[in-house]
DNA sequence: TATAACATGTAACTAGTTACATGATTGG
DNA sequence: CCAATCATGTAACTAGTTACATGTTATA
């Protein structure tokens, strides 16, 4: 999967694969990741492919940076895999439900102490949400009037993590307040 | 992590590779889960580790069951696990989401198709999680009164796939909306 | 004076998936 | 008669993480 991302970035233009560590943080971040070392091996594999070539721009004092550029046959991949529609759930982890679900012996306190900490931990990232990507979309189409429909999908995405936490919190409180007096 | 949820139900009662697959399905399938080889390697490693210890039932016509017990080094090892808390949010992959980022240059109607079918897709899990799981902890506590806590926390998480459902529901209704409109 | 940012990559490992191998019994 | 359920496991693979290796320049 990461391979599509890796070639919807390049989309839009040639990157290296610091430079796409960086975007990806920065726009797909709450739905998809990848560490740099996974970034560089996935490109080297794009390149044996076909679906990316790169050229070397030296640099003094520091590696050279090696830009990768969409190949035709990358533009055709991507597009293809854009047009399937996706069938499935995806399948989820998620570790506090995990801990919490095998929790029934723990103390009332502990359990509690835990679900307080998810909620700081997440009311910190809806806050999130709620502004810096924002900002980040509106300078982009600023700038390139032909990514507004772009820019809309992207708003929709942001969207949802900013609805997927203010459920978690939403949760977060209706259990915390089911322990404290239930448990 | 699979390892502790395989701890977390062997400490309910001894299991087979084959019942921790079931339990897990019908449990903790929507936040967490495992093919039945995974279960089979991990289950080795965990005898390799002393935390679970097995010992084969006869049986005619069909390869023996090996029943799995939990050892007392893998109580502690789970009560370990249970007591520390997460530290820091789950990282979520969503398939749809990274599709839509990368989807400015699809035509409307591929992407309300994609919309559209995920969302007959999300509502039929919704609907699941407001049903089924609800009877299976009913049966549980009316037959182990012991296990009313637990079952507390299992509703819990119950719980919050009904509303996670319903809230990926809400988004899909906004983001198709906005497509029609604005796209 | 230390650490963050810039910049590349490989090696070893853990986690998880898919495919293979085997084979009887039960229900539709 | 065919598919599902019961029941075990290994092998080969893909995906992803952690650790290693190298080194400069700007900033706090």
């Amino acid at each position: 999967m990461l391979k599509y991302a890796i070639l919807g970035f390049l989309k839009y233009r040639p990157h290296t694969g610091y430079e796409i560590k960086q975007t990806m943080d920065k726009s797909t971040g709450h739905f998809w990741h990848a560490k740099q070392s996974q970034i560089y091996t996935t490109l080297k594999k794009l390149k044996e492919g076909g679906l990316v070539i790169s050229h070397p721009e030296p640099q003094e004092s520091r590696p050279d940076r090696r830009v990768h550029i969409i190949t035709e046959s990358g533009g055709k991949e991507l597009q293809k895999w854009l047009s399937q529609p996706v069938t499935k759930l995806d399948d989820s982890k998620v570790i506090l439900l995990l801990k919490l679900f095998f929790s029934g012996k723990e103390n009332k306190e502990t359990i509690l102490t835990q679900l307080r900490l998810q909620r700081s931990l997440h009311e910190r990232q809806f806050e999130l949400y709620k502004t810096e990507p924002t900002d980040f979309i509106q300078e982009v189409v600023a700038s390139q009037p032909d990514l507004k429909r772009d820019a809309l999908l992207w708003e929709a995405t942001r969207r949802f993590g900013e609805l997927h936490e203010e459920i978690y919190i939403r949760w977060l409180d209706e259990t915390i307040a089911m322990v404290e007096k239930k448990f």
